[in-house]
DNA sequence: ATCTATTTGTACGTATGTATT
DNA sequence: AAATACATACGTACAAATAGA
């Protein structure tokens, strides 16, 4: 135990900048990885930290902190309390990124760009792959606007449906990469103000044939045909970026919170 | 003050299974947000923020360690120091992405599925948008590999600057999301562990080739011929795929750390 | 180069809250 | 319902870093 304070008291005399808050957080991500601690394993209480690092409870407390906000790990009070080793999760980890993109001044032709090529590659990707459970699942949140919205409340809901619409299909992808940015997208573009009317009376066509896309895509992916789902999404995601480049206000504007 | 407290205190009792420590991190981000705080602007110092939110000196250090973790602020001692708003990092940002994907485990071919659309539109884009100085840059990342390797020591080297040439070409990329998405695959790519010999002696003719690819890449980019740049790179991915297919490792085995 | 003032960083002890048995 | 084992919160004292005189 005197050994690992001389320990740690030596490297941080070597990268003399760094705190011991910031060495310890190192070192338990470190353990985890040496002892191969995988998602719900116990890491040793703060006691035990405090004894293993010879450190203070403030020091290894912070240290913890630092682990909790980047999503590794969790703490639970009580009796078989402590640390545990938590598998970092996507919300978390696009609240994170939203936050990075919080500074970029993002426009939507941008996420326009990536949507016309992702989308229709996620897609294609998926058709004729879909059972039936799963395709009962994109049907269930189409109905949620089926009908032109009515109050300014209804048009929110609506534009926050049919994004979570995408969402939904990307869900289904193998490909996690592919599936963690499109839903990324999708949670930019819901935080989009609504400024103009998107859903006022003169838009209620543009908006019906948004939707007929999404009916047609459906029907594609069941028959499997992947040339054509391909090109339904993307004639559906240039009609979305014409409808949704009349707001002129940027995304991602404010920091958020996790979970 | 006293106001202040009462308002948190309360606020802890109604959401009671959160911490004082997060709503107190939530509480700066949102002082941070309503001001309009900008990077390198001060936040209110410990003893300040002790006052203003009526908590002990522990409470808001651990919040303070909280969003430094998130990266939207630094500490700095002394003088004239305190917490600041910060810009978060690139750097930082990847660091935390990755860490959400070392618990999906990651093939090759994943990632190649969205480097084969992505690769070719960010390279299309700006073809003929680039000026004599980028073109340079480019070019001096090509030198560095322009021999076949001779040491394993090199061969890693090569295999990393393979892959800054396309981060720096991403670089020049004016959609930000793009630009992020292209040096996260890059960095995940750069720390696929090389287990099959990729450049060993059979394999020469096929590195060189990769390579060439670049090569005219860079020629086309310069004549602004957006079609056949889309082409070039299409092909040189199709192709790094193959020869990448090869490492069975999986990628993004290890926790990060940031900048 | 030294001293001084300011501000964060670390240490430690105690008390309180919370969940399990 | 009580005891137990754990995190959370508080407050003070002192150490370290840094800017400016």
């Amino acid at each position: 135990m005197l050994r690992a304070t001389s320990h740690f008291k030596e490297e941080h005399k070597k990268k003399k900048s760094s705190r011991l808050t910031l060495v310890v957080a190192e070192e338990i991500k470190t353990y985890v990885f040496a002892n191969k601690l995988v998602p719900g394993d116990r890491l040793p209480n703060e006691n035990e930290l405090i004894e293993k690092f010879q450190m203070s409870k403030s020091t290894i407390r912070e240290a913890t902190r630092i682990l909790e906000a980047q999503g590794l790990i969790k703490t639970r009070t009580g009796p078989g309390g402590g640390c545990f080793v938590h598998e970092v999760s996507e919300n978390r980890t696009i609240a994170l990124l939203t936050n990075y993109f919080y500074f970029k001044n993002m426009s939507i032709r941008e996420i326009y760009q990536l949507r016309k090529v992702l989308e229709p590659e996620v897609s294609s990707e998926l058709s004729g792959e879909l059972n039936l459970k799963q395709i009962q699942e994109l049907k269930t949140i189409l109905n949620k606007y089926s009908d032109p919205p009515k109050s300014e409340e209804e048009e929110k809901s609506y534009h926050y449906n049919a994004l979570q619409f995408h969402a939904k299909l990307a869900e289904f992808s193998k490909n996690e990469l592919l599936k963690f940015i499109i839903k990324f997208m999708a949670k930019l573009l819901s935080e989009v103000t609504i400024d103009r009317r998107l859903f006022e009376p003169s838009n209620h066509e543009l908006w019906q044939k948004g939707r007929n896309y999404q009916i047609k895509l459906i029907k594609a992916l069941q028959k499997g045909e992947k040339e054509k789902t391909y090109k339904i999404m993307y004639n559906h995601m240039c009609f979305a970026e014409k409808l949704m480049a009349k707001q002129e206000t940027l995304v991602g504007k404010k920091f958020v919170s996790f979970e």
